[in-house]
DNA sequence: CGGGTTCTTGATTCCCATCAACAGTAGTGG
DNA sequence: CCACTACTGTTGATGGGAATCAAGAACCCG
């Protein structure tokens, strides 16, 4: 946790999309989270309108995309890696707010300004809207409109959720109930079942220290703890397999 | 914070709207929170369409009126009053998420049950929307479900801030938030001004505690500290005096 | 194989929770 | 009006869970 690099883009548009000719049509169709992220509600015959306005663009791992503060210019949609949302006070300390994985949308915000911070944690493709192209999107496809409120009151239960976890639950709770989620989430989007109860986390001890409001060290000793309880493994690198997924369940719902 | 009672309304509807002849015409149009509230997208010659499915609910201090885990089965509009918003583990430890004044949209929700449970501070009034009835009037006014969605991502802001301050700020720290938080809620909603720095706080110190993540010890000792640093005055009842709003964004911004 | 980052483990500290006692405050009924 | 009770808030003493400080170990990547 190095401190953050300048939060430019590392802006390589590999498509900007030219005229209205449907030369690019097929540039959403074929994108691999158009089924489970909010452009899912554009028909087929409209999706030439979406494809003029996105601009695809990589970032690399540790690089910033999105500073807090900053105006708000574009909307984001995750189509591949993982990116992590944070809030920081001015002495460095630092709370990550949510994981955003493919298929996430990012940047609703009324304010003129992000609210938080982005940042790639392994490499990550994203679409970008401006904001002003958004809104016409939205003026024309209400349907869209509807899916971003189920987007948001989808987030509004998860940061709850994230509320209690970090204002009443013990160390031991938060791995429990984070590691928990990360299985969950990582059934969802068609990605490659998850056999057994393997996790590969893509992000550091820091990053989930930082999300679970702890420090490294904690969270080091209570997966060790929990490794002795014989509730996990953990593997090398970032690879953690839950071997008592009932235990784990116990810890999660409150027995510190 | 004794046991939670029955979570049943106490309702006594005052006001079912019977038919559609405008015979209760003005009981939105004079609504003292129209101006402030969602309902504010509806235009005056629509606004019978709106009086025809809301019910007016009064909710008495301490009863709780939505449950977690319920079927959600209605939203509400908070018209006065002040409702805490809450979650709770099996044990009874509990995470207060929000406190909803008036104007305030209530019951956000994709999933078929509440992910909070809402409780009546002082007494509350609650204009009531069925789910269905709802859904009609977001197919008829799409001005209200862009209306939601601003208010939906005005609460995952503040949701945001939350988790910063529940995962990394110091207990000063969080009651000087707080403290400053209740100013700015109180000049908004066209509220009589709060000379001075006078705040009359409408929750006990074990809501404080449940909102900040502490106990409410920590919350009471805190507030007799800043009363030594001559940063507030405590008043009897409810009252607290900002004395010094500087030494208290001092802190909140991030100084133990 | 180095050099740097990340992770683990141990020793110690400290902030806040817990336990406990008491003081206000409010509501009730004699 | 004044006990009487119940609740809420304040303050003190003590303890514990996680942070901090510190040192290696493991891992990654060129």
């Amino acid at each position: 946790m190095s401190d953050m690099p300048s939060c430019q883009f590392e802006s390589r548009p590999r498509r900007i999309v030219i005229g209205s000719g449907g030369v690019q049509a097929d540039f959403c169709t074929n994108c691999s989270v158009r089924p489970t992220s909010v452009c899912s509600v554009i028909e087929p015959s409209d999706i030439s309108r979406l494809a003029e306005v996105a601009v695809e663009t990589i970032v690399s791992p540790g690089r910033g995309f999105i500073e807090e503060g900053a105006p708000a210019t574009d909307f984001f949609n995750v189509t591949s890696g993982t990116v992590k949302l944070f809030k920081a006070l001015p002495d460095g300390r630092r709370q990550i707010t949510g994981f955003a994985a493919p298929g996430h949308f990012l940047g609703l915000a009324v304010s003129d300004s992000y609210a938080f911070g982005a940042e790639a944690i392994d490499t990550v493709r994203v679409c970008r809207f401006s904001r002003e192209k958004m809104g016409e999107l939205l003026d024309d496809f209400p349907k869209l409109e509807r899916r971003l409120l189920e987007e948001a009151s989808n987030e509004l239960v998860a940061a709850q959720n994230q509320m209690l976890l970090l204002g009443r639950k013990t160390a031991r709770e938060r791995v429990a109930s984070f590691l928990l989620d990360q299985m969950q989430a990582g059934l969802l989007p068609g990605q490659p079942p998850p056999s057994g109860g393997r996790l590969h986390l893509p992000m550091t001890r820091g990053d989930i220290a930082d999300y679970l409001g702890l420090t490294i060290e904690t969270v080091s000793r209570t997966l060790s703890w929990m490794r002795g309880q014989g509730m996990i493994e953990v593997g090398k690198g970032y690879a953690i397999t839950i071997v008592s997924m009932a235990k784990l369940e116990v810890l999660a719902a409150g027995n510190g």
